[in-house]
DNA sequence: TCTGGGGTCCTCGGTCAA
DNA sequence: TCTGTTGACCGAGGACCC
């Protein structure tokens, strides 16, 4: 399966059996990082944090050297700083971070059309079916290493196995800069020792849950009846935890993700407790958030409001919009509608506003989609019409008009904005 | 120590209509 | 006419991921 090399991290030979694999997982190692030192190349070697400079903000990323004295994504940057008083502040630079990412996607969609994005840094791909164009799966998983290293000097971590969760663990494990394959065989004896916190999906809360039924690890999780899983977690999670810890994960690569929401939020540099400024804040928001759904030819149908207040409790409040919009200044009504409908005992921390249930733009959403339906429903009559009566006996016209035997056209049943699954 | 921002998915309770 | 059931939708909140 692999080896260790010391630092608890695993990594294949170069001549790794691949028998049975074909999903690759390829994480870029320390992202953020790796693009600043790539731009600053003073940087390189030396402990790094991506933050924002002032109170309140988070490590973003982190260098191998800075993670060495424990600091960690997501860690307050003070904490951070107190950890390793050495490390070095770099703000971040998200145009610099995406037009980096969009190179190395380019270079994966080179290799398989089979490309899915999960987040900026990192991608599935599935190469089962370029095997006499490019070799075995461990052969392309090396190839685009060098390539990626070659063509924008960053270093990636590949995990090769048959199911994308697999994958994914042996990338993590993988890292920073290794290949971990996987054998469809292997699966069951790679998964038994890790934790079940390992499991995607499986966090903090989850952990501590199965923590308490003496479940620590995946190998315990495969031998937890299924019931006492469902009771611990709920159905769905049960369910998954069941079939990841078997190594069954059935999800194919998909090319073809489609945004669900668009929303903004921010931290105050000190908690607001006037209303006034909240409401202005939230129209701030609205443009941002119209200005992307136009970007994106989205409007949405529904509007979401979320106050974080000084205590760290957290609420969010939505609405249905009487139409879909990406118009800003009717995202903000939604939402001052929603504040006020919330009252601010506390000074408040955060705000953030979302557009949820898109619908394409100009659309109409609903319209579009249920005439669909309808036409689908149409033509299935007019085929059954047809076997009935002949070709041309039966039209759309005939169908949709008072039909014969008094039948009446297809109604929609569930008037409601929804875009197509 | 003091907790970002952008997302997805799941659960649960309330409501409404068939 | 009343009551119970079921399913769908909506809104809120929480867990999780990077």
């Amino acid at each position: 399966m692999g080896r260790g090399d010391g630092t608890g991290r695993l990594v294949s030979a170069t001549d790794a059996d691949d028998s049975g694999t074909g999903i690759l997982h390829v994480d870029m190692d320390a992202f953020y990082v790796a693009v600043a030192q790539k731009h600053d190349p003073s940087l390189r070697g030396k402990p790094v944090i991506i933050g924002a400079p002032e109170s309140r903000s988070v490590v973003s990323s982190a260098s191998y050297e800075a993670r060495r004295y424990g600091v960690r994504s997501a860690m307050p940057v003070g904490q951070a700083l107190r950890l390793c008083p050495t490390a070095i502040v770099v703000p971040p630079d998200f145009p610099r971070y995406l037009s980096a990412s969009a190179e190395v996607m380019a270079i994966f969609r080179d290799v398989t059309p089979l490309v899915e994005p999960l987040s900026i840094d990192e991608a599935f791909l599935d190469v089962r079916g370029v095997r006499r164009l490019w070799g075995t799966p461990g052969h392309i998983a090396r190839t685009l290493r060098a390539r990626v290293l070659a063509d924008t000097g960053l270093t990636c971590s590949i995990g090769v196995a048959a199911t994308k969760h697999v994958a994914k663990m042996a990338s993590t494990i993988s890292k920073p800069d290794g290949l971990l394959i996987v054998r469809d065989v292997d699966t069951d004896a790679f998964l038994a020792p890790r934790p079940v916190g390992a499991l995607w999906g499986v966090g903090p809360k989850a952990t501590e849950t199965l923590l308490a039924r003496g479940i620590r690890t995946i190998g315990d999780a495969r031998e937890t009846p299924r019931p006492v899983l469902d009771r611990a977690l709920g159905p769905a999670m049960g369910e998954r935890v069941w079939n990841l810890a078997r190594g069954i994960d059935p999800r194919e690569v998909h090319t073809d993700r489609i945004e669900k929401s668009i929303g903004h939020e921010e931290t105050f540099d000190s908690d607001i407790a006037d209303r006034a400024i909240l409401r202005t804040e939230v129209l701030r928001l609205a443009d941002r958030v119209a200005a992307r759904l136009r970007a994106g030819g989205w409007e949405a149908a529904t509007v979401s409001l979320k106050l974080r207040f000084a205590d760290f409790t957290t609420l969010t409040r939505s609405t249905t919009l009487p139409d879909p919009s990406h118009v800003g200044q009717r995202l903000g009504e939604a939402g001052h509608s929603l504040l006020d409908g919330i009252d601010l005992r506390q000074s408040v921390r955060l705000i953030g506003l979302r557009a949820e249930r898109l619908v394409p733009a100009g659309s109409t959403g609903a319209a579009l989609w249920d005439a669909d339906e309808d036409w689908r429903r149409v033509d299935a009559a007019l085929d059954t019409a047809t076997e009935r009566f002949g070709r041309g006996a039966i039209t759309r016209a005939t169908l949709l008009g008072p039909a014969p035997g008094g039948r009446t056209p297809p109604t929609n049943p569930r008037p409601e904005h929804r875009p197509p699954d």
